[in-house]
DNA sequence: CTGAAAGCGCTTACAG
DNA sequence: CTGAAAGCGCTTACAG
């Protein structure tokens, strides 16, 4: 009853080989014989052999590992990126170390020396960011970084983000659009850039056409703060017919609060549009006009640079300073939750 | 530029020690100097040193990495589960290493492979199930095991499970007690042991009321699934005014159907009770009464067993065939979704 | 194509 | 308490 598990030098014996030909023999690549070769995966398979990553992963300084570093995990948005990454990185032959991380100081940095403890070749920051200069310790070993919809810059990590602003933007113009006369804002108070991008998309808009708007901002992005949103802007006199959520969770808290609990007709008396196109937007009670980020291609094009920057580590001396940035353009996606009228086509 | 990160190495000359008394700085329980520690301790600040666990874990063999084995991750339930099992590891000390399978063939072997080559110290299923053989192995190199809402045994496992059957049987009386005359069964096709085990407990309740009951069962665990099993149940002539449903999404999908496709009054003419309290069933669109897991309890409980399991090693010589099982009570939470009427106490 | 040898970064008896 | 040495399971020049 061995406590470990069985090793190279395990089927070498069996096979009659060297431990180098086991080795050669799960190497792509490695010269090995045909008959040699066959040898040893019988071998291997009779005894269950499986490579031991962290073996080699010490050795050729690749241990296949990308961390993913994320909070509130259990979030609808959240779970859907975190189910698209850590599929693309499994299709990369790759295998994620989940990190979650909380609101907490120093999270982000502790998240991050849980990967280099185990040396993962990649972090993907889905929430939260390290600090310059341990990011920048990260990256001179060797491990890349990669930024999801974070506001900072790190020298040689890649940002994938979205046009934030121009969803704002829109989303005034599909208001307008639908005929709304006063419109509103309901937004988290959690400051992220992704999320003041789109306030300010929306207030520029609004400002250029000479419209006049109220807003709210508090809470964290929840269903539980969209409903006080919601309540907050519903119930005074001069309530808003159009509102523009900063995320389809706040979304969803608004209209319910607005159909349940103060029998305001959606989209009737109230247009809605929410941002992130979870699930949830999509069922009947929602029906929401909302704006869709492309996780899975964003998922993918992570993981694609990832791969890319590993193969150049083999020619160049790893200057990579370079700015890497991935932009994505979020797309509408109507549904019932605004007033029909003339909706704009693509552009302003 | 080195490629390769800071190592004890580097720590023991800038501390002027040996390598074994840096290793020993970072051992819990090991004896060290406080002078020599603190030099230690102040030259791996210094140098931003953190152990190498793939190294560590090598030698040790013990890897502080669980493997998370999960499919269908980004659904509202799984994602629940997935977050209090990742907190529990972390809060333990340990990393989760993040497995996504699918419903192919070989996809939990595949998984359990991978979480081998990593040489977890275990492996944690919430979907699908090991072959028995790979399963043996796995303990047998000392790898932990847990069974989530699983059906078969594997010894020397631990199963963590909840009483589905029961959470059956009190809906036919909630049904009832609620005035409901036409009881159904809203349940996916996919046969999962834990999903079975509601349906019979919903039917044994039935039957022993001696009341009619119509049933569907197909398709997948999902909202989508959800609207059809309503439309097929609901567009009948004789239609039921009471329906269980094997899970909260299905229940989401049959709500929304009645409502807003059939025009039926939710519960006014449809009593409704679904399973496992996702955060979507307690939105004013839904308010529906179902039964909650206690997935944090369940995620604790299964970390400490495997701390537990690991204590006990250094003892004796790992017989561990013993059957480990925990079950939990689904406890009922009364929501709208059910006509008013005598609700039962607890029990039958 | 193949094997013996060195080495990755660590831990842990073993002496002192 | 401390250091020198052996060894975890692997990969990879180096010879042959």
């Amino acid at each position: 009853m061995s406590r470990t598990a069985v090793s190279a030098k395990d089927v070498a014996e069996l096979a009659g080989v060297s431990r180098a030909a086991v080795s050669r023999c799960f190497t792509p690549g490695a010269s090995i014989s045909p008959e040699t070769r066959a040898r040893i995966v019988k071998a291997a398979e009779q005894l269950g052999y499986q490579v031991n990553r962290l073996a080699s992963g010490l050795i050729r300084n690749e241990t296949g590992l990308v961390a993913l570093i994320v909070s509130d995990m259990a979030t609808p948005y959240r779970s859907h990126l975190l189910a698209a990454l850590t599929e693309a990185v499994q299709q990369a032959g790759k295998v994620a170390l989940l990190i979650k991380t909380d609101r907490s100081d120093g999270s982000a940095e502790q998240a991050l020396r849980q990967a280099i403890s185990y040396r993962t070749d990649a972090a993907i920051f889905l929430s939260g960011m390290p600090a310059r200069s341990l990011a920048e310790t990260c990256m001179r070993n060797g491990m890349r970084l990669v930024l999801i919809n974070r506001d900072e810059d790190r020298p040689g990590a890649l940002q994938v983000r979205l046009h934030d602003a121009e969803a704002g933007r829109r989303a005034v113009a599909v208001l307008r659009a639908a005929g709304c006369r006063r419109l509103a804002l309901a937004s988290s108070g959690v400051g992220t850039h992704s999320i003041s991008e789109r306030e300010r998309g929306f207030r520029e808009a609004a400002t250029a056409a000479g419209i006049d708007w109220i807003e709210e901002r508090f809470g964290s992005t929840s269903y539980q703060t969209g409903q006080d949103l919601g309540m907050a802007l519903l119930s005074r006199r001069d309530r808003p017919d159009g509102v523009f959520c900063a995320t389809d969770l706040l979304a969803c808290g608004v209209m319910d609060v607005a159909r349940w609990r103060l029998g305001i007709r959606v989209p009737d008396e109230l247009s809605l549009i929410g941002y992130d196109n979870i699930a949830q937007a999509g069922w009947d009670s929602y029906g929401l006009t909302t704006f869709s980020q492309p996780v899975d291609e964003m998922a993918a094009k992570s993981v694609e640079w990832l791969s890319a920057m590993a193969a150049n580590d083999d020619g160049d001396d790893g200057a990579g300073t370079a700015r890497a940035e991935i932009l994505f353009m979020p797309r509408l996606v109507l549904r019932g939750s605004v007033a029909q009228g003339f909706v704009p086509g693509v552009g302003r």
